[in-house]
DNA sequence: CCAAAAGTGTTGAACTTACACCCATGA
DNA sequence: TCATGGGTGTAAGTTCAACACTTTTGG
């Protein structure tokens, strides 16, 4: 018979009580690229109708950057992922509804403060897996995000706002997009970040006097017409140019 | 005969440990402007040589940005300051050198998590008040700040930095001058923030076309020479210009 | 009346925006 | 052959840095 959540989280009570830090979680919202469309890696818990974010809790003798690395390692199944904490979220009430039917000296339903993360990640690299208490792990599209458990909804909202401040001033591009890309889905990601079009004339102008691409002598073959160059970073220049941000408008 | 900093711990710590939630700090980088420089208010703790950030911990009844603002109260006098919550640090070894000579069932000497804050307050509005444990709490320039104890350096640091990321984004302007300012004077305040000197007349125009300042019919005299008009900011008009920054490179 | 500071004008360079055009090429 | 993408041209408008000029005022 299969163990409910409520059954899970009892069990494993004693387990986190020992090895965790009380009153501390890390969550994470994790940004892909695919298909023209920005995505958010979300989980969905058993026995409820809601998503939440990947997220998990801070090892007793764990720096809080490596327990974010963890938590994204076991729900991507990769590493060195590129991570932005942009936030902490602390107010009293923030998994009071959710946590209602638990028993209140359940380990898990004491009062949390989430330390929160943005991750990026190439899309491809991941292979989404379940945690223990979920019965689902799926890239979403952002543009119509599902309703979120406790307060994740206003913690997405946040990251997604601080990605959009980040994009001249942090390397959004060269970890959202595989390593070899065309200028039309390089210039495709800023237009679904920024949430407006993008003149692609100038687009392509304004990259190239960046300098921080280098193109390649390969193209994107097998599309329905002509077949554009690729491009990777060069990541020295890219993080020069960022370290004063690129100065542009949009 | 006076209570030492190590006696003094001693005697709160049950009462610290009943109202406080575990592990979780909350530091405040507060920043003033005055006499044409970037001022940052820090306390001395008795028996050390070292200055700290004004910080407390978090009541366990407590919104987050409440204990930012009830801590900020305590050591100001003033209330509704400005703050933005910017990085929270949680390194294990952060406070690590500094408690080393308590024993380790100290409620104060278990692993913390620091939220960390920036304030923006009007200089002349702080009357600066030590706490309970500190020997002084003063306004110190920013160009040379002293050595801070644990990781305070560390958090400065970041502080400024997102402070500088700020001056277009957030209201800065506004919370570190006082109401009525002259050009100058909040031109010296942009040069103090980013470390560099900006044209007078161009710095004059760019504020005009803003239309985020009111000029007010009276002049700052007393000085030495032509008395310069005072302004104030117009705050309806300065948040709208802020939805979208300012969009200057300075 | 003069020095210093406030405030304004001007100008060339640079950049942005928006649109248009040409070429290449794969289905 | 035609839709899409690469690459370039250009005209109009905007902004900027730099410098110089005028005005104001305290001593």
């Amino acid at each position: 018979m299969k163990e409910t959540l409520t059954e899970k989280l009892i069990r494993r009570d004693a387990y986190f009580k020992e090895h965790y830090m009380p009153g501390i979680s890390v969550d994470c919202v994790v940004f892909g690229f695919h298909d023209s469309s920005l995505k958010i890696l979300l989980n969905k818990l058993f026995d409820t109708d809601q998503w939440s974010l990947p997220g998990g809790y801070l090892n007793k003798t764990e720096n809080l950057n490596d327990a974010a690395n963890r938590i994204l390692k076991e729900r991507t199944g990769a590493e060195n992922i590129y991570l932005n904490q942009f936030k902490t979220f602390g107010n009293l009430q923030r998994s009071e509804k959710f946590f209602a039917p638990y028993t209140s000296d359940l380990w898990f339903n004491q009062r949390f403060i989430s330390i929160s993360y943005y991750a990026l990640i190439d899309y491809n690299s991941v292979d989404p897996q379940m945690d223990e208490y979920s019965e689902a792990c799926e890239w979403l599209d952002v543009a119509d995000a599902p309703e979120m458990m406790m307060d994740h909804t206003v913690i997405f909202n946040e990251a997604l706002e601080q990605l959009r401040k980040d994009l001249n001033n942090k390397p959004v591009g060269s970890n959202l997009l595989p390593e070899k890309f065309t200028m039309p889905e390089l210039q495709r990601l800023y237009e679904v970040i920024l949430n407006k079009e993008l003149n692609r004339g100038n687009f392509y102008r304004k990259m190239k006097r960046y300098g921080i691409l280098d193109k390649l002598n390969e193209r994107r073959t097998g599309g329905a017409h002509k077949s554009p160059d690729l491009y990777q970073f060069n990541e020295y220049k890219y993080a020069e140019a960022l370290k004063n941000g690129l100065q542009e408008s949009w």
